[in-house]
This record gives structure tokens, C-alpha cells and sequence, in this order.
DNA sequence: CTGGTCTCTGGCACTTAGTGCCGATATTTG
DNA sequence: CAAATATCGGCACTAAGTGCCAGAGACCAG
């Protein structure tokens, strides 16, 4: 059979996606407990040794494109001059890329996912793991040590909007408009982040700043303006 | 051996505790993989097949306590008369309590747990159908059919603000005034919550609205009353 | 071309989690 | 007491995952 010189850090195969692709074919088709790692390996033409060797097992199978996504997305992050809030998004931004610009994978998979108890864990596994890196980042970034309860909490509200956006995208991918939903949704993240970290950005001098006012539906508009404008006076 | 009639649907054994405690103890002495099911048995004089009867999996021995803790909380959000804010801060408080009110588990899983990837995925998906319950306990009570935004975050907040001080007191459970740290950390995202769900709180009448405005900070002050002016116009 | 090393691969055997089945043994019910 | 019922323990079986080894191909030095 053909070799192709690779090895690399972690980088993609080509081959791995096809062996992923029949992967949930077999899994949609016949079941994911009933798919056997040697049906894979014969689908696939690898041995069920080699399968086990390239991808650690059979759940890593199904998420190995989304492992590969997380290497990315960490790498992006690193080398992104935004400030940390805006590289946090946009790294959010990323991984709603890798799931709808690969619907024939993830569409599946998450009816899968849903099916099974054990693979949902998995599947929260992954965006765990995300949010512990956004964090981590923005510790970083902000110069602090561990991440403080402010940095965890955008952290935590930045996945569940992109969680909320990308779940109501998996129930009907046909659906268009999913970038702009995803888009409003997170300026309004990206808003309650800023309000949040306020004065914690790294180098903020022509920095944004944040207004979140929350008012009575009945009010009047002269009225709410003028309480905007005393909100808006100079600080101290 | 001795008999003790119980049964019931899904409650505490009693046995069940010392079966845990156990297979923590062999964990931590052996490690954990190198620990069978058939030793866990002969430990706890049960047989290797009764054994897989009571708890599913061998993890599932690990969080046996905890997936009772969370049958505990559902119910008790279900019964609370407060507010849907102020019942999911309760039930924070609640599963925070389970976990400070049983050291003698929860520390050394503690330390399996942050070993052991499987075990990592597992607590974070325990985590996360916490999450899901809060989520879909505010969406309930606020007459929402799937959860909004708003919710979401929100408990996703409360979860973030939750292990936040749960990992501080799990990596130096000797410190004291955990239940301070914990209230005043509650108190702040309580407020956020509040603000975040401001209206849509039970019979919610007079629902408020939240304006959100983000604007450079160099702006002046009329050119923003403007664009804010502009926002808050009637929309159709 | 030859011998040596290094890597990838596949085959084989093995351990162990997890399940289905069945007979034995309480436990409840009439 | 007898019958129905649930629980328990033993046995056998499937399949995931691992260690080991031998063979095939690539690369290099002589």
C-alpha cells in the first residue's frame, strides 16, 4: 500500500478523515455499540491494530477531527494580537467554523452524541476543555495568575452562547442566517465580557467600554436618556 | 451475610457508601486502572456480578454519591417556592454542601479525577447536567419553552462562580472560611443574574428591557445620547 | 550491493469491563 | 404453606484496549 511521508506534531492526516467519515457511516448506519473497532479497521483497510495505534479508541474516532480542532484553536490564540476578549470570541468564531463547515461530520455525530450517554459526555468533555483554555487565556493576557472569578465567568457565558447558537444550527442545519445569529449573539457576550473585565485589558488604551442598562418597558425615552446620560458622566 | 430490606427508586443504601469508600481506598492505594472490579468485590464481599448490577460501570462507583446528589437537587429546584434565580443559587449551595460535607470522598476522587482524562470527562459531565437542570429550571419558570440565551448564561454563570471556589477548597480543603468565599461569590453573580434576567421573572408584567451599547471610549457623550437615542426608537 | 538502524504495520495473545443467562435463594403476597 | 417475584452469584461470552514480536520498507554508512 501507498506510504506518504508524515508524522509531524499532531497535524492532520487526509487519511484520518476518511477513516472517520466511514467511521460514522457504520456508527449511523448500524448502531454505535454495535460497530465493532475490526468492522472500522476492514471498512477502512487498516488493521484494527493500526486503528488502535492512530486513533486511541473508538470514541476518539469520532472526535478526532474536533481534537484536532482544539490544537488550532489553541494555537490561534497564542499568536492572536486582539485583546483577549476579542481573541476569545474569535476563537469561539473557529470552533463554530469546524462544526457547520463540516456538517457531513458533526450532523451525525450529534445525533449520536444524543443517543448516547456516553459520548455526550465526550462531547462536553471537548467544550470543557475549551472553556479552560479561554480562561487560561484571558488569565493570562490580564496578568493574572489563576483565573478569576470574572475571567471563568465570561468564559463560561462566551461556550454557552456559542453552544446556544450551534445547538439551535444542529437541530436544522437548512436553516440559513446561522452567522448572523452566531454574529449578535456575540456582541452581546462580547458586551457583558467587556462590562465584566472592564479595566483589565492589557494594553486598553483606546479600549471600548461597555453599557449595559437594564430598564422598565413602560419607561419613557426622555427619561431613559437622561439616566443614560448620568451613567455615561465621567467616572470619579 | 447480613439482609436489609431496601429497594426504593434510586436511594441512598447505605451500603452504597461503603462500597464507594472502599473502591476510593484501593484507587488511591493501587491506582486506579490497576484496580479490577473482581478486587473491588472481594473487598466489599459483594460478587464481581452484583457488583456491575448496583453501580453501571466502574466509574460509575466513583460518582455514585454524586449522581444521588443530583437526584436530590432536580427535586429540590422542582419543590423550591423561590424565585428560579434564587432557587438555582440554592441548589449551588446544595451541591457545594455535598461536596465540602463528604471529604473523605470527594478529596481524593479529587485527585484521581485531575490523574485520569476518563475521570476528568466524567466530572465535567456531571458538572454539566447541572448546568442543563439550572438552565432548564429557569426556562421553566420564566414561561420559556427552550432555554434563551439569557438563561444560559446565567447558568452557566453559576456554575463557573460554583467550581471557582469548589477547586480552591479542593486544592487546600485545610483553609477555612469556605462557606464566606462561597456566599460572597454567589452574591456577585446572583447580581448579574438578576440583571441579566431582570423582567422575566415569574408573572412578569412590567417586563424590563436591557440596553446594551458598546462604544469607543474616545466617543463624545452627545454623539452617544444620540446613537442610544437611535437604539431605544420604537421598533417597527 | 550489503549490513545496520529506525519506523510503521499487522498478527497474536492476553487482560478486563461489561452483559446475557440460569439456577439458587430470599422476600413478598395470597 | 404455596406461589409469584425480585435479588444474588456463578458461568460463559463479546469486545475494547494493550504488550509483544516479527516482517516490510526507508534511510544511511561503508
Amino acid at each position: 500500500m501507498d506510504s506518504m511521508g508524515e508524522q509531524g506534531a499532531g497535524q492532520v492526516k487526509g487519511e484520518t478523515r476518511a477513516v472517520v467519515l466511514a467511521a460514522v457511516r457504520l456508527f449511523t448506519e448500524a448502531g454505535y455499540e454495535a460497530t465493532t473497532m475490526a468492522e472500522i479497521a476492514e471498512a477502512t483497510g487498516m488493521s484494527r491494530r493500526s486503528l488502535f495505534r492512530r486513533f486511541r479508541s473508538k470514541e476518539d474516532i469520532l472526535f478526532a477531527e474536533h481534537d484536532e480542532l482544539f490544537e488550532t484553536v489553541v494555537r490561534y490564540m497564542e499568536a492572536s494580537p486582539e485583546t483577549p476578549v476579542d481573541t476569545v470570541v474569535s476563537a469561539a468564531r473557529l470552533v463554530f467554523q469546524g462544526y457547520v463547515g463540516a456538517p457531513e461530520i458533526t450532523v451525525p455525530r450529534y445525533r449520536l452524541v444524543r443517543a448516547h450517554p456516553r459520548l455526550r459526555d465526550r462531547e462536553v468533555a471537548m467544550t470543557a476543555r475549551y472553556q479552560a483554555a479561554f480562561s487560561r487565556h484571558l488569565a493570562r493576557r490580564t496578568g493574572e495568575g489563576r483565573p478569576s472569578l470574572e475571567v471563568e465567568v465570561v468564559a463560561a457565558a462566551v461556550i454557552a452562547a456559542h453552544n446556544h447558537v450551534l445547538r439551535g444550527w444542529l437541530r436544522d442545519p437548512a436553516e440559513g442566517a446561522v452567522w448572523e445569529r452566531f454574529g449578535e449573539t456575540m456582541d452581546r457576550v462580547h458586551a457583558l465580557a467587556g462590562s465584566l473585565l472592564e479595566g483589565a485589558e492589557a494594553g486598553n488604551e483606546g479600549a471600548e467600554r461597555v453599557l449595559v442598562a437594564v430598564y422598565p418597558s413602560g419607561v419613557e425615552r426622555t427619561e431613559l436618556l437622561r439616566r443614560v446620560a448620568d451613567a455615561v458622566a465621567p467616572p470619579s
